[in-house]
DNA sequence: AACTTGTGTTAGAAACTCTAACAAGAGTAA
DNA sequence: TTACTCTTGTTAGAGTTTCTAACACAAGTT
């Protein structure tokens, strides 16, 4: 028979810590997580964390799990209020959620995109998340008048790995087109984000928000862009 | 009297700590570099280096300057190798040099991209070197064609912290239009381009090379972008 | 009541950063 | 030459880490 109550501690601990390790990683950064700190404000001595957590990897790997799901928590509810409203105004706002979630809590953003640990490998778990951060995204991009294409013969190309990476996550039915503009949109956020919350755009003195915001534009056009061809530069026609 | 002997073994010395730091980094990133790993490969003790190097922090910011330098020196040697060419292939050749000097040391794009350490600020030195990069690409976009403007009435909108940004660096003759194109573009190639260096890739099964130039390509349009309006969204016109 | 399992403790190894005190060499000046 | 200063190395050590091992004790199971 499985202990209840053990179990139930157990959980609690664990979570206990992951709540000072997050406040850790939010006032000093990653490498201001400290199993032996975290265990001195939970009144324990250091070793006793180890019960709960392999080693720091572990406890790392734990967050980065964590703010994943909370990731995709907020956007599919940020997608989700949207719900009616015109596909731009979907992209926006999952624009919008995404931004301020990595606005608000820096270190952890870049806990997701900066430089993983050595060796690391996303478990099932953590990928999970990071496809329903996706999914939620090319949920809001408008599919109709897009050609549904399936495997080509050309597996080099990009469409071709589009849709062998939808397949994967039971996704085949999202047309190569969209794919390719929602993984094309999500770099073009992220690039603007991830200066922004590395603090790059500081000493500029430009405000980020309104580059975004001119970026999650771009993303309504970038179908468009791949219609004609892409030779032309600058001018104003 | 300067001692000119002593200053250059001085310098030497703080070279080959560097280099061995690069190593570490290159191996195990930012958290693999240590002083005291270092002085052991050179054989002196630990705190020896502590007289070339205030501590550790003052290592990694010279790490952090010599690579912006080298950055710039790379893109800029790339964009005087394209000249000549049309204006597209010198965005393509930039685009490329920049690529190439991140793929081929990801810990070291980090080391710019990433989370400063806590309280960095980048002394102008570094932030010499920075401009140098972004002047090199804001070089090979096309000017003619764009509006000149100059300080607007309205501090708030992007076109004015431009131009602002544009003046401090001593480049007030270049077109907001110009540099917005430049500034939204290199977000748009650092984000597939950080994605790629910490492998976020990977499990996809996506070749981050395609991706990085469909970015590259519709840098080439991004002007006309702002021209229209932006309110269409996907769908072959 | 006896046994197993879970969870805390202390002790300690092996790292790390960085400071302090000291020793010795190199260069300078009387 | 002698004396002084400056630079650069050493060792010792404080204060951190992470993490393992050995032990103690309590809680749950049989």
């Amino acid at each position: 028979m499985v202990n209840v109550r053990r179990e139930r501690f157990r959980e609690e601990t664990k979570v206990e810590a992951k709540r000072i390790a997050l406040e850790q990683l939010a006032e000093q950064g990653i490498a201001g997580i400290s199993v032996n700190a975290i265990a001195k404000r939970m009144g324990v001595t250091g070793p006793a964390l180890y019960r709960y957590f392999k080693g720091r990897d572990d406890l790392l790997n734990d967050l980065v799990r964590d703010a994943w799901h909370d990731l995709a928590d907020t956007v599919e509810a940020a997608v989700a209020a949207s719900e009616g409203a015109e596909p731009p105004d979907r992209v926006r706002a999952f624009g919008e959620a995404f931004r301020s979630w990595g606005v608000g809590q820096p270190h952890r953003y870049m806990l997701l995109f900066g430089t993983p640990l050595p060796g690391y490998q996303a478990p099932d778990d953590t990928l999970m998340a990071a496809h329903r951060t996706m999914s939620a995204f090319l949920s809001v991009l408008p599919h109709e008048g897009a050609a549904p294409g399936r495997a080509t013969a050309e597996p080099s190309t990009l469409d071709a790995q589009l849709v062998a990476w939808a397949d994967s996550r039971g996704e085949g039915d999202v047309p190569p087109a969209v794919l390719l503009t929602g993984l094309r949109g999500f770099t073009r956020l992220h690039g603007v984000l991830s200066l922004e919350v590395t603090g790059q755009f500081g000493p500029m003195g430009i405000d980020p928000a309104l580059l975004y915001r001119a970026e999650v534009e771009s993303l309504l056009l970038v179908d468009s862009e791949e219609v004609r061809g892409s030779t032309r530069l600058s001018g104003p026609g």
